[in-house]
DNA sequence: CGAACCTTTGAGCGTCCTCAACCTGCGTGG
DNA sequence: CCACGCAGGTTGAGGACGCTCAAAGGTTCG
């Protein structure tokens, strides 16, 4: 994936003109590689950059006083990395790469200029921030008020979902980077339980997971024990104005 | 409370010139009142408004296909509602009063409008709606990694460092219209079993949720089992720039 | 002054945790 | 080239936290 996964996604929200593309190419100067593990961002932090990832996986977390991880959210080519640090004095949350990643810094002057340039790309930027939330909050029910079983399939089924708007899925799967361990900082169980969550998914022939490979073996079925709705991802075409 | 909620809240971040409290002034001319329990905005809502909360208190959510329901964040005076679905198609979520409430409804064209006027303010605005996100980051940790008891100390300590800032609490306390079904909603907890940890907290001459009233018995105790933490809240004095 | 809503307490049960052990595949270095 | 270390995955046993069901007081408001 190189810089067309951001237009890509964008798209999917407003349609971009020609000027819109050429701005958002301009973030993608200041390219940089991280190797697995590395640490982006850290909780407390000053003044912490922005970027957004070209390949690869990485993750946003905050940590507990007494030593617990809880995953916030996992982002894929395409996507902002501490978009919401920007306003912020420290930032709140750390962010790894899950992968080796290519990311471009993207300063905050650099975002308030594409804004006066192109207000239509702000109205997008700021349509993928609300997103983002809307993705966090849907977490938030996802461990609120879902079984352990509900939830592992949600959240692989919101993964594929995304990752399609970038051409890295399709409804059969996708190559997932992800360990156990990740699933269970992100899902708050232990990486025990999500193992036998796991094999009962696969059991009932509903999805594997497996060997860096997810497999949605019966989508349906799947999305139905999930309760899985996309329409917190708000892409269903191009929006007015 | 008057409009000095938002005011006092938005110069927690960034100091107000005459001009930008004017404008802020004039997003409290369409004030409307709504009885307990209204629903302002519905799930799969079009075009939905947002509001200022001027007074009570009201909360967001979303629903379960099984009809279990998650609360995301309680709102209190100066607080925006529904600032998130303002780019969104649909709203992903609803939003109820818990008390009788005044709020006043911002149009999303006052909103750019504003913008254009006050870039200060906008900052201010962008700020309000970072720290919301930070906020239901903060609940998603709270979900997945505290247990019931570290849960509700860290909620009721959250509201009453925000009810703080508008002057609604000290250190002693605050008054709290909040049922324990809310609790338990907010929580992810059963209300039998949130009634169970607020008579713990008591016994433990923590804290007391009484007669609509939550008095911090031992507010430092308190802090340390929630592992409470006020940095994602942001508010230590103005911003630079 | 009744009804609806909220709070409180008990009993039994299930989900998910912790601890513990063992297996696999892989990269590194002796 | 094998030995080892290590990260990740798998499975079992026992226990704790929080759930459901049930029933009874308390409070508030029309």
């Amino acid at each position: 994936m190189d810089q067309s996964a951001l237009t890509r996604k964008l798209s999917a929200f407003v349609r971009l003109s020609d000027t819109d593309r050429a701005t958002v190419a301009r973030f993608f100067l200041r390219r940089r590689s991280f190797s697995v593990g590395h640490e982006l961002t850290h909780e407390g932090q000053v003044n912490a950059s922005a970027f957004v990832l070209a390949e690869g996986w990485a993750c946003s977390y905050k940590m507990t006083p007494e030593g617990d991880r809880q995953i916030v959210d996992f982002q894929v080519p395409g996507d902002f990395l501490g978009l919401r640090s920007i306003l912020f004095r420290t930032s709140d949350h750390s962010i790894e790469a899950v992968t080796r990643i290519k990311a471009t810094e993207v300063l905050a002057s650099d975002l308030f200029d594409a804004f006066a340039e192109a207000p239509r790309l702000a109205t997008a930027v700021l349509w993928a921030a609300s997103r983002d939330e809307a993705m966090v909050v849907e977490h938030l029910v996802n461990l609120g008020r879902r079984t352990a079983e509900e939830r592992t399939a949600h959240l692989l089924l919101e993964l594929g979902t995304r990752l399609k708007l970038v051409g890295l899925a399709d409804n059969a799967g996708f190559d997932c980077p992800l360990t156990q361990y990740h699933l269970a900082d992100a899902l708050g169980l232990s990486a025990v339980h999500v193992n036998r969550v796991l094999r009962h998914l696969r059991e009932e022939k509903l999805m594997t997971f497996q060997k860096g490979r997810v497999s949605f073996d019966d989508f349906a079925g799947l999305t139905d024990v999930a309760g899985f709705d996309t329409s917190y991802l708000d892409q269903d075409g191009p929006l007015l104005r």
